[in-house]
DNA sequence: AATGAATGAGATTTCATTCAT
DNA sequence: TATGAATGAAATCTCATTCAT
């Protein structure tokens, strides 16, 4: 009666296995979280994007909480392997970080709501969220320091040491410069995640080299 | 009547004029939309901290969105002073710049409320408050755009032509490594905001000049 | 079809006939009802600890209301019973009315669960289930009532009348002595239900007697 | 316009200071946890019943955890206090038995709400509610015991030596009658709590008196 | 100018109950 | 016969905001 048998077969009430419905719970709650913060994002929207009930979300994640949490965990999990993925693929060192890096930015650049979830969100909201998102943020600039100090290494042999500290220095400033330059790409839809990166590699890595060789930037005599 | 004039000064139960008391919130404000995000913030908390009632609040600022707004406003002003400020003072253009710019990593790192304030709060708080925001990080980011953008030009005259363009792209790889170097720079007590600025501009600097005299970065064969 | 029939028979997911299913929910409602209450008794506990899903118990006893309601009908009969049980051998009235008390005694300790869900419930449930509360409570009562009257009227004779008041009186005390001398058997486990049938009727049973016999107390001048 | 000026003064949204509030708040919390038990009370009806809005009541006692436990405190206190000044008068101690039983029937006759709030709740509701109705049942309880004990030391002398042990037995017995005789009570309302004393004295004082005396009730041969 | 008292609206979370298979 | 999936309704608790003094 409610169900005229020439509707869409696609969106009825659709009765899934449960981790087919986790998944689709998760993109909408990591649409949420970014959209408006852990504590502003309520269930109830997460549930109607979800296209199930609220009591559902609860009944999967626990608690709002729960499902911030996992959302994290995802999230950074498939940065981490977009850029491993990249970065691993053979050739010079020189070209797997800017695959790397390119696939770092593409990531960010396309889902912004999963980076805005695991950067943005202000460390306050209690003891396990606030030790999960530090553990994402470490788990992601670990990877680019690695990437960044691999090719530091490679280029060394001038006659400044960069050490481990400098890496993650470097990957800091990349990282807060990605997440920054992805505003800057939402003005200029022209331009793609690889030319961006080209521009940013300009910027940096040409400037590493440069250090590298010996050439130090000081504050001219004013 | 409870309150007799010979009594202790010392518990001021201050008779404050409006603007001091204003101000007074403001930095209560500051502190407590930093730590929690604008949501997450509690009015009663920001009366305790500024040491008077919740109505007061309302009565000076008339509402939440109301104290927001003022925060945002004066916070942004800050920071454009503090960089007008440092970039005014005479000398060669480079050097300009780099006061500028130190000015700025400066003021991140040391205001890290107001910074989070203007930079970390989602935007999708309401109309108000989005443009709110939208217009603090536009003057700033013009800000600093315009100080790159004058020192592009300044040393210009290379067989690349960096315009406005670049300058905004360099101002928002700027702005947003300033942003997370700050976590850095709590990991890294030792390090001064100047020198951390030495840093970012052997890096980021050096490079850009150097592309600026025609070396340009291109993805390596592999 | 998941159920091929030459399964092991050890994880026996039973195809039980009704009338012992029932028996079974039934069981696990008791303890559940008793150990949290109507109102904090979650019906997927029920289920669980009666090893079904939880739409068989609704399929069985139509709702959380009928399944509390079938429970105290079973509950106050198996009292009643245990009651009529012993009295009912034969031998000398004082004897019987003994026997009567000990297996009162003796079921409200044993059987606390049964017990509680009749007697610690709060009769402000709905309608229908207070109706039941009260006449499971009733039938408890007459039963005692009973037994003491009996014993009464064996032994009376003396100056003082006892009637059908006194038996009722008395029937109050003994029922709500027994239900807070579980508290006090379960703090000095060496005691019988026995034994402590035999400490009630020293203090009881012997004042009753003597009062039948014209020994009234009244308070001391003082 | 909708309070015209000549409305009684009584009611019309008090603005009262806090210690007095919360005793209404208390007064209507008893109420109701007294008729729903704990799980089955909710804080609207509370609120409702005191006057006033439910954010008031989380104001003033935190949570409904809290205002449940205030409640016991508060009640048993109480009934602690009507029992030891009743006792507390001069005299021969089996008068200030009387006296005190009496103000006990009397107390949990007339507070029915509040013994009910203490004696009656199912005790899983956590663990610190759980600790304070223990502790408000052992308060008085404890009250009960002692006045009992003094009693049988004072009337001792026979050759049955009756014991700490004992008081305890003869206390449980005492409160869960008088508990279970308001019941009686109800159904009679022309007895009065002395009356009802009495009754009770007849049938257990005179009971262990006479047991005291080394009369010994034992199960006739069956 | 200042505040203690009060509340309406909305957040998270739970649970009895029912589909669809 | 049996159940995993799903939900409407209601509970506790919070918070921006306003009276009454």
């Amino acid at each position: 009666m409610t169900d005229k048998p020439d509707d869409k077969p696609d969106k009825p009430r659709r009765r899934l296995p449960r981790s087919v419905r986790e998944q689709e719970i998760l993109d909408a709650a990591v649409q949420v979280f970014s959209k408006r913060g852990y504590r502003a994002a309520v269930v109830d929207e997460i549930a109607e994007l979800a296209g199930i009930s609220k009591p559902m979300v609860y009944l999967y994640l626990g608690s709002k909480e729960g499902l911030f949490v996992a959302c994290v965990r995802r999230e950074s999990a498939r940065l981490v392997a977009a850029f491993r993925e990249a970065a691993d693929a053979g050739g010079p060192p020189e070209g797997r970080l800017w695959a790397g890096l390119a696939a770092f930015f593409g990531y960010v650049a396309e889902h912004r709501d999963s980076w805005v979830v695991m950067h943005r969100q202000a460390p306050e909201q209690g003891e396990e969220i606030a030790g999960e998102l530090a553990a994402a943020r470490r788990s992601v600039m670990a990877e680019v320091t690695g990437l960044v100090g691999a090719g530091i290494a490679e280029g060394g042999g001038g006659p400044i040491k960069l050490g481990a500290e400098d890496a993650e220095f470097v990957a800091h400033a990349l990282v807060g410069a990605a997440d920054s330059l992805t505003d800057w790409m939402e003005r200029h839809p022209g331009e793609s995640p690889e030319a961006v990166t080209v521009r940013l590699m300009n910027v940096m890595w040409v400037g590493m080299r440069n250090v590298l060789a010996g050439e130090v930037w000081s504050r001219p005599e004013g």
